[in-house]
DNA sequence: GTGACTAACTTTCAAATTGATAGTGTTGTT
DNA sequence: AACAACACTATCAATTTGAAAGTTAGTCAC
């Protein structure tokens, strides 16, 4: 795709599409927030080339996702943590899973409980202004200038 | 990438991954939502080539993301309409969108209204049952089996 | 009824990306 | 000294993408 032409784009999901718009990416996006941080942790979960995982890698911390952190001087070792960019992608993923969940959710899934109260987590998206779910109201959309 | 494992993997991001995984079928499921329906409405937005655009609506319909209809029978004309799994995309499409406002929403970037009170859609990604927003309250994972 | 035009594609082919496999450099462990 | 761990890089075949042109099936203007 040109990254060029939607990047400058007047709509802000074609401008996250810049990076987000590839599988891999989100899948080490899922990781990250699962806990893996390390090169080989990423290969082995995604089973991913290493020459894919480098450039996922490079691209996410370039974009601001993720962060690159040396854990150990000797030898030298990085690991990669998420940024608070990289931990604002969350309800990405979490809608993402919703809609797998519904329309994919063949067999055993993966859940997520809310760790303190232990009820299943069910995502879902609103408007913060008028509390509705997105999608049960009509829209009206304003282009720029 | 290699579709066959991941969509039988035990992760709903990854199932939905399949189709999704790609910006184009995101940027047409936008433009569907908008309301466009036929080929060479999403090819003259998107400024797509008509090889990805065929392949793409193909594998969104088959999917089950697009409904192809006829519109017309004298000349024979397809046009493209949104499923219900293809509507129940928008709260994807919306926190995508939220997030690239949030990181890079420099510049003029479209804006989203109520259409009934005319205030601006701020979409949130809440857990339906504590009402917390997700990211905000730990998370327990549980594997199947 | 010929020529221009529209819509939804398909064909062709070069260029870019991906993915599998093997190898490298630095270091700790036995 | 031999072996293993980690985080990569190198190489190259296979797949995917993208640009440009062509096709099919009709409508419309004259």
């Amino acid at each position: 795709m040109n990254d060029e032409n939607i990047s400058k784009d007047a709509c802000p999901i074609a401008r996250s599409l810049t990076f987000a718009g590839d599988a891999w990416s989100l899948l080490i996006l899922r990781d990250a927030h699962a806990g893996l941080t390390r090169f080989d942790q990423f290969r082995k979960s995604l089973g991913i080339a290493p020459t894919m995982l480098t450039r996922r890698l490079a691209t996410l911390t370039e974009e601001g996702l993720l962060e690159k952190r040396r854990y150990s001087e000797h030898p030298p070792r990085e690991e990669y943590l998420l940024t608070a960019a990289g931990r604002d992608f969350l309800p990405v993923l979490f809608m993402i899973g919703a809609w797998g969940r519904q329309y994919r959710g063949g067999g055993n899934l993966v859940r997520f409980f809310d760790a303190e109260n232990g009820t299943e987590i069910k995502a879902v998206a609103v408007d913060e202004v008028t509390g509705a779910k997105i999608g049960t109201r009509p829209i009206r959309t304003v282009m720029p200038d």
